[in-house]
DNA sequence: TCTAGACCTTCCAGTTTTGACATGTCAATC
DNA sequence: GATTGACATGTCAAAACTGGAAGGTCTAGA
């Protein structure tokens, strides 16, 4: 149950916040971490609320309801965070293509491969701009969110250069030392 | 629909296997990779099956069935791999905590991710461990599962290694320069 | 002979996630 | 005054996923 948590984490460190404003947050600061639909933010407000870990703190102009992390919820917060050790579901439709890649021809394989290395080299350096645009305050959010934009930032490295490495490593297997008038 | 290629793309390399046979290769190979459960990998077959992309080839003892792709499958398997483009769902729990560490206090921050560069470095060491004793075939299998293991390699090295400078950016800020006893 | 363990499938109840659809408000601009 | 677009909430069906329970077969070894 981590979006309970991610929209709690959120509620908790914002201080108040309405259901819009944490789709902004999913979407654009927690886009690298968690994910989430809209339907599944409001839902999961409506949970925490009858379970008494956040509550509607005030009602603003368009129908606006802010909701703000009840004594119990910093609890729960605090609980999931210390206690519960997160398990690593490994899921990764880019990664499982290449696991079936030996369907293709050798060629469509590699382009692949070359196509993937510069999808993740252009995200890397998206990241790394927006590391150099931002001004990070002091605060929790700004120290924190610092971190795991540098962590996007590492992983789109680290997965453009294996793409390299990988479509080499193709390249070796697929064209077998054959070309004999070298020796 | 990862799920279904993913156990259509074993059943085609395989060319032939039971759902107890795709149950192990989940578990082992395909770990790092894709994960499902029994009654999702036997579901699947069920619909493979009734869509006519894979067929009972055999009966074995046990009440096994022995499921074999079709034509249909086949082009299906090709079809997914050059033309759809896999979305890189973003789900890290590990990182979701991280996000949220501002709640703790700094030593206990620290401590978490002190711990995960533990448990990362272990992790790479089994995998390096792994690359080392498998004796790798010939075999579209082994070539293209080799490269993902090398990925799974190289993720909880760079892991490993972002937690490390998480730790100590961390350090750096929760224990500001104070200590003018230095200058 | 019996029994443990590997083999093998099927079903299900509950939760989570997805991807819409539906509804309406307020502010600014044309 | 009408339109556009950001603001804002909510509901729903279908799909995917989880974590079992249940039932049965064959083989090797004590």
């Amino acid at each position: 149950m981590s979006l309970r948590h991610a929209v709690l984490g959120l509620i908790v460190e914002l201080d108040g916040a309405s259901g819009y404003d944490l789709m902004k947050l999913f979407e654009i600061s927690l886009a690298n971490v968690w994910t989430a639909t809209q339907s599944q933010v409001y839902g999961e407000l409506a949970k925490l609320t009858a379970d008494g870990l956040i509550e509607v703190a005030a009602e603003g102009p368009r129908g606006r309801k802010e909701y703000r992390a009840t004594d119990a919820g910093r609890d729960e917060l605090r609980r999931w965070l210390v206690e519960e050790q997160p398990r690593p579901a490994r899921r990764d439709g880019v990664l499982l293509k290449v696991f079936f890649l030996g369907q293709l021809e050798p060629e469509r394989a590699r382009a692949y491969l070359r196509d993937s290395a510069a999808t993740m080299g252009e995200r890397r350096d998206s990241l790394a701009a927006l590391q150099e645009e931002v001004t990070w305050g002091e605060d929790n959010l700004s120290l924190y969110g610092r971190l795991t934009l540098e962590y996007g930032r590492r992983f789109f490295a680290m997965r453009k250069e294996w793409a390299e490495w990988a479509e080499a490593e193709l390249a070796r297997h697929t064209a077998p030392p054959e070309d004999a008038d070298r020796a």
